[in-house]
DNA sequence: CGACTTTTGACGAACGCTCGACAGAAGTGA
DNA sequence: TCACTTCTGTCGAGCGTTCGTCAAAAGTCG
């Protein structure tokens, strides 16, 4: 069949005319031709303007539609969560978010979900049948493969729990769930595309997690609990107890918690990283340095990390991030005079471009590589063959 | 075509009989038998023994056949340099050592290994055009995509130089180069087979350096430089000078002769890491002491390391992991105590399993990996149809 | 030793994919 | 308006792949 190969050809969102995909793929017109169509039977290629004439009939230009399908994108939080309705572009049509307590355990919060996902759907006046899947993350370590949580400390009742399955009984699309960290990588990657292939998104709010992107590829490690740096053993955070248990542990200083705690001890009145952020945007000296020294403190563990595997960009994210360049500053601070000159030069260090909905769109591109990948363009592509199907049903 | 899947099914190395390749792949036991007819002519597969009888006619067990072709695996160390032949399924069958300067230039040494391979050949009794690729370790950061070294800082007239296209004058097969610790971490991996998908390997020698495979994939990072731990700070290191120019780099306290330095101080007679290493043999309770240390300097970036990217397995190499459990001690201490309990209760910090011939294995392997691909095996199956060929020539 | 069972390799039919050709459509330029 | 150019979509031919069948081969079992 290899629909597939066509499609790749158009992946990069750039119009091309029949003629052109031909000489890329180095098969006939008319072969070009049967795929093209049914790839537009599939609905994920249409027309895209006219193009120039060169003196004859003008060719017509075809590009990837994104709105062939959509998918959903959910991120699960703490205390709150969202669910957003994304084109195949990864650009999000229209979003929800709420307070959600996910200790109110999965049937709860999956109940929430799959009833929103069901009103943004009717609010976009898509057909149920348009979703093509759904991607998720939850706070907490996630076995990918299955879509299940493993020991999560914050959500009880979830452990081993079938997320996946619970959903498909609602949607009968694919579901894949990450761990949120992971899911905001992914978004973060989306937003500085193309060429993201080494990219490490590290969020600080409550506790510090890192979501690592290398070659291109999202990295799990073995038991899937990769970008753990929360733990990570610092120097100022020698003496200090960390609520692992365990002494010395980064968060135990650069997480936002432990910011406003340093603040109090010096008379300021902080609770969290909210409030952190609100005095560093007044301009309060005394939380810009605290806020600058976590950055030191975090730096020096991303020191380490750059030194390892040589990422090419760096984005700060999490709740203590709004805190701005105060925090890149002692990061970049660090980095810059800690690792070699050759794994930082074209290094960027800088705050999430995706913002709060880095977990969304992430959670929507994990749906889109599933539902764009080969495999699935050619298993669609044979259906709607066989079938002789009128629309892009699937 | 489509040789390969059903080559796929084979590469484990388990004999099948055509029945069971059958079911696996879903295919017509005809069309099984075509394509075995074209792995057989390529010599890829051949019979192994005979099967039982079930009340019939016994069926022929089929399966992958090693000696096909050869590959040559080749180490270049700074001051020495490695060759090796080995069949398929990675076991060396002849290798070559020699005392050889890497700062004589290129010329020089890709002169050496293209005779020491030829000889190695004819050893073997094996004809030139048996030999499908040739995989192949720089002691320094090489663009694995192109096989240059890039800004080497101890090979002299080897910037830039084009190494795959100077041994093709000699050989014309693929030539793939890489990083000296990232070719012994996948002689490491091979050495671990089957099943080890997140290994980092340590070399500590002169320097330090890491192989990081995650995801079963080889780590290059950005820039190719990924996998530095010898620059990265530790604690005890704070006020040392590295060669590096910068303060506080482990290699500075925990590499061969930062050790031996240490032990010089108390007065004890070492140069190098070979001494040290005697010295542990010997029992001396200063150099195993001193040894531990450096395995603790070395655990406190590793247990980063462990939390950030979740390996199942941790290999120490190098002329001082010759100083075996006392090295490993000293990282154990320190990686078990500051990694997450979830991240160590599968991982293996043990020595290098491969040893001295880790380099040529690792390089052998990159070459077996390459010809065996899907691609390679597919273009070489349409050769020999489309050729009628009488025997295995590609 | 002969009947039976199971595998093997060969063969021809069917199918699907790919290609080139051709007629029609949609512009340009005189 | 007409000739010319270029693109589109359809169609039949050709080709390779895949499959089922069948006779021969190679065992087991009574």
């Amino acid at each position: 069949m290899r629909t597939s190969d066509v499609f790749e050809l158009l992946r990069d969102g750039q119009p091309r005319t029949r003629a052109q995909l031909a000489d890329l793929s180095g098969l006939a017109r008319s072969t070009i031709a049967s795929r093209i169509d049914t790839l537009m039977k599939l609905g994920l290629v249409a027309p895209y303007g006219g193009g120039v004439s060169t003196g004859g009939r003008p060719p017509s230009l075809l590009a990837l539609n994104p709105t062939a399908w959509v998918v959903a994108g959910v991120d699960i939080g703490a205390s709150h969560a969202t669910a957003a309705l994304s084109d195949l572009s990864g650009t999000i049509l229209v979003e929800r978010r709420a307070d959600l307590d996910v200790a109110l355990g999965p049937d709860h919060v999956l109940g929430w979900v799959e009833r929103v996902v069901a009103e943004l759907l009717a609010d976009q006046r898509r057909d149920p049948r348009d979703l093509a899947a759904i991607g998720m993350g939850l706070p907490g370590p996630v076995e990918h493969s299955t879509g299940r949580a493993i020991n999560p400390p914050i959500m009880p009742g979830w452990d081993g729990y079938d997320v996946p399955g619970h959903v498909q009984r609602a949607f009968d699309v694919p579901v894949l769930v990450d761990n949120d960290v992971n899911i905001m990588a992914l978004g973060e990657q989306h937003a500085h595309l193309p060429d993201v292939a080494d990219l490490v998104f590290i969020k600080v709010s409550t506790g510090i997690g890192a979501g690592l992107i290398s070659g291109g590829q999202l990295q799990r490690g073995a038991q899937g609990t990769a970008g753990d740096l929360g733990h990570v053993a610092v120097a100022r955070a020698a003496e200090v107890l960390c609520r692992c248990g365990n002494q010395g542990c980064l968060e135990a200083v650069a997480a936002g918690p432990a910011v406003a705690r340093s603040l109090r001890e010096v008379g300021v009145d902080a609770a969290g990283s909210p409030d952190v952020v609100a005095l560093v945007r007044s301009g309060d000296p005394r939380a810009v340095q605290a806020v600058r020294q976590a950055g030191r403190d975090l730096g020096e563990v991303l020191a380490t990390l750059v030194n390892m595997i040589n990422p090419s960009a760096i984005v700060i994210g999490g709740s203590l991030a709004d805190a701005g360049e105060s925090l890149l500053a002692g990061i970049r601070e660090v980095v810059y005079q800690r690792s070699l000159p050759l794994a930082t030069q074209h290094l960027a260090v800088t705050t999430s471009r995706a913002g709060e909905r880095a977990g969304v769109i992430g959670a929507a591109a994990l749906a889109i590589g599933h539902v764009l990948s080969p495999e699935h363009i050619d298993r669609a592509g044979a259906l709607v063959v066989e079938a002789g199907a009128t629309a892009g049903r699937v």
